[in-house]
DNA sequence: ATGTAGAGGGTTTTT
DNA sequence: CCCTCTACAT
């Protein structure tokens, strides 16, 4: 441990006096870049330094990641060893800890089942297909929703099915059978011994609201109460910290107002704005110098948020250089902002000896990757893609995952359903229509049919009550692997075993191969498990079973590349999952109204305040340079689309940007100055057919333009077809206009006429 | 019972 | 555009 000196000497005044302000309610309100973590960790290391023992802290993270990365940085700057038994972790994996301890009080196993996302749609189906709704009107997705947001807002299925206002107002957007649908799911999960995500949070709430001396037990526990991210946090999320909070009040919240970017699925930026409301005695602390952008980035990112009405006053400055300017960039395509951002990586990477892992592209849509990165595969730069299907989406992983969890808890139905057939064993539409149908009758989980199905065999027929009792057998014998052998071992069996194995291997197409690995990637995650907890001080007795792998891996999603991904490649993805995250070269893409702001924030001005928190976040990820860049065409949903630039460019100072206009190839265009003017003169760029035609005349059809022919063009009059790129409607040809010079033109749109054929 | 063609629908963000 | 679901054929 470090003395006191060295200590604290990393951090500066503010900081320091948040570190040393551990008793009562502390709110820091921590602008982007100004070393919140540095202080959460300096914190808690403080608190054990003073001898505050490690089970008595619990911090609440957003993701695994910031929650694994805060305890290794306890860890080293502490040097002891209890760091390790502090409870830090996000929500949902902390209250799945508290719930499994304390099932017996909510009446369900500890073994319960996570459902994910996937499960729970797939569940809601399959209550619609038996309530027999049509899943076009009651969408799986929305439906979903719709539930996940009414239990984030403490609304049980019961009361969201009575309620009068909700009935009336689901009648008359013609859904009148939700609530019966929400009643159903929660039975379902029920009887499946299951949880979805939301449940972890609810069902906690719940837990301590009717069992007072259960939360006593943790209020005694959790002296000091630490939540990061605290503009994120949803209703559930805020009660549960108030219950566990109340005793001693040793609460400490962190976050940044300008930052809150997930109302969507339910956050109360409100949370932020009451908490001095809420404990009359906070002390505020905020930190407002900016350590990692320069002068030009941090004030433009100023100088927008402060369009936004809902705020925290703060001053966010910085020590650092002034900087490069911020450089707004127009391109023709989709395409060509791609290739022009590919490029620009390519000469940065080897005018300023960067690496790869310097640079972030950014988006608001997932689907914009692709241009980007065919792009960044056209110039060999190595690229890493965020987000997408995360490794435990992926069909076959989820597969073996599914043995797992009918071994541990035979309920849970969403995994019998998925793998009751596969590898396929000759069990029939027929035959699991008509379990399904004995479980609902007799009220009873499908898999105690299965087990007596020898009784029902009137109904569901002997050759099909043979193969189901075989396949009751094999996960009986599953289970009995997962109870008695070490979780690597009863991995390896039930893998082999229950055929999937073979399945994925005798499929010698890349995707087969491919998938086969993941397999084992999987059990490898699961040996990499049991290695990684004989170091942990809890568990060196008992030796990893399977069921407590399980447990682990469900709350494990995307974010939580080992850190083992060291290769040097360029990060993709999307703004939300930069957040937390800094690099010295970054590139906003697709600055466009309808697609950042996106379509339907459009409407309300609150939800363009938090379109605008957004891009506040992706501009205060730039160190060192930053990027923007719209578009003047893009493919959406599979057309061409106009587009004009985001109103958010407007918004920036204009002292502290340059534009440049890209066109004729990747040459930086001589234009920049008129391309400003054009910009920021017009509150919205006129579209192509507003302006006023020089000629008139019939225009003659995309397909007739040939390279060489002298064309007359309605606004730009005559010129030559030097090039044509693409085909059809689609095609775009570069021409040398008389007056205007070259140009590029969508012939799709184009106003033109052939005026003579010159041969070459 | 399994595979394929064709249609239709969806694109915000995630524990 | 791409993915998923359904309907039909084998």
């Amino acid at each position: 441990m470090l003395d006191e000196v060295s200590f604290f000497k990393e951090l500066n005044e503010v900081q320091r006096a948040a570190v040393e302000h551990t008793e009562g309610p502390v709110m820091i309100i921590a602008g982007a870049g100004s070393g919140k973590t540095r202080v959460i960790t300096y914190r808690i290391a403080w608190l054990l330094k003073k001898g505050v023992p490690a089970w008595q802290i619990i911090a609440l993270t957003f993701t695994n990641k910031a929650a694994r990365e805060m305890q290794e940085r306890i860890g080293k700057l502490t040097l002891l060893e209890q760091a390790k038994a502090l409870w830090i972790g996000t929500f949902h994996s902390l209250f799945a800890r508290i719930l499994r301890a304390e099932a017996d009080a909510i009446g369900f196993p500890k073994n319960f089942t996570i459902y994910d996302t996937e499960d729970s749609r797939s569940l809601l189906r399959n209550i619609l297909k038996e309530l027999h709704l049509e899943d076009k009107k009651y969408r799986p997705n929305h439906v979903h929703h719709i539930i996940s947001i009414s239990k984030n807002s403490l609304i049980t299925a019961d009361e969201y099915a009575s309620d009068p206002d909700i009935q009336a107002d689901d009648y008359s957007r013609g859904l009148p059978m939700l609530g019966k649908i929400f009643q159903l799911y929660q039975k379902r999960l029920e009887k499946s011994a299951a949880m979805d995500f939301d449940d972890l949070l609810f069902k906690t709430y719940f837990l301590f609201k009717e069992r007072p001396e259960i939360l006593y037990k943790y209020q005694t526990q959790f002296r000091y109460v630490m939540v990061d991210e605290y503009q994120d946090t949803n209703a559930v999320q805020y009660s549960i910290i108030r219950q566990l909070a109340a005793m001693y009040e040793n609460i400490c919240v962190v976050g940044d107002d300008a930052q809150s970017i997930y109302s969507f699925r339910g956050a109360v930026i409100e949370n932020i704005f009451n908490f001095q409301k809420d404990y009359p005695d906070t002390v505020m602390f905020k930190l407002e110098q900016n350590y990692r952008s320069t002068v030009n980035i941090v004030e433009s990112a100023n100088k927008l948020i402060e369009k936004n009405k809902i705020r925290i006053k703060k001053n966010v400055w910085t020590e650092n250089k002034e900087g490069d300017k911020i450089q707004v960039v127009q391109t023709l395509s989709d395409h060509e902002e791609g290739r022009w951002v590919a490029q620009s990586i390519f000469e940065i990477r080897m005018n300023e000896r960067a690496s790869n892992s310097d640079f972030a592209v950014l988006y608001r849509t997932n689907n914009q990757s692709r241009a980007l990165e065919e792009a960044l595969r056209k110039l060999n730069i190595p690229y890493k893609i965020y987000g997408g299907l995360s490794f435990y989406q992926r069909k076959e992983v989820k597969d073996l995952l599914a043995y797992f969890r009918l071994a541990i808890n035979p309920r849970d139905e969403e995994a019998l359903w998925r793998i009751i057939n596969f590898p396929s064993r000759g069990i029939g539409q027929t035959t699991l229509e008509r379990i399904s149908l004995i479980a609902h009758e007799n009220d009873a989980p499908a898999w105690d049919v299965l087990a007596k199905a020898k009784s029902f065999v009137s109904t569901i027929g002997s050759s099909a009550v043979a193969k189901l009792e075989e396949f009751v057998l094999k996960i009986q014998t599953f289970t009995a692997y997962a109870e008695k052998l070490s979780a690597i071992d009863a991995a390896r069996r039930i893998a082999m075993e229950s055929g999937l194995m073979r399945e994925f291997y005798s499929d010698r197409s890349p995707e087969g191969i491919m998938r086969y690995q993941n397999l084992e990637e999987l059990i490898n995650g699961v040996k990499d498990f049991l290695e990684t907890r004989k170091e942990s001080p809890d568990f060196q007795n008992q030796p990893a079973k399977l069921s407590d792998f399980l447990m682990e891996v469900a709350l494990l999603t995307d974010a939580d590349e080992k850190g083992k991904d060291s290769a040097d490649r360029v990060s993709l993805m999307t703004v939300h999952s930069a957040k937390g995250l800094e690099f010295p070269y970054v590139y906003v893409v697709g600055m466009e109204e309808t697609l950042f702001p996106s379509q339907q924030s459009l409407a309300d001005y609150r939800e363009i305040e938090e379109e605008r928190r957004l891009f506040y976040v992706a501009v205060t990820r730039a160190m060192k340079r930053l990027f923007m860049t719209y578009a003047r065409t893009r493919f959406r949903w599979g057309n061409l689309v106009h587009c004009e630039p985001s109103r958010f460019l407007f918004e920036l100072d204009d002292q502290r940007i340059t534009m440049l206009g890209v066109s004729g190839g990747l040459a930086a265009s001589e234009k920049g100055l008129k391309e400003k003017s054009f910009l920021l003169n017009r509150k919205k760029a006129e579209p192509l057919h507003n302006a006023t035609p020089k000629y008139d005349f019939v225009p003659d059809k995309p397909e007739v333009f040939k390279t060489g022919m002298n064309i007359v063009h309605n606004r730009f009059g005559p010129g030559k077809i030097l090039q044509l790129e693409g085909s059809g409607s689609e095609a775009i040809a570069l021409i040398e206009f008389e007056e205007v010079g070259q140009k590029k033109i969508l012939l799709k749109f184009a106003k033109m006429k052939v005026q003579s054929e010159e041969p070459f």
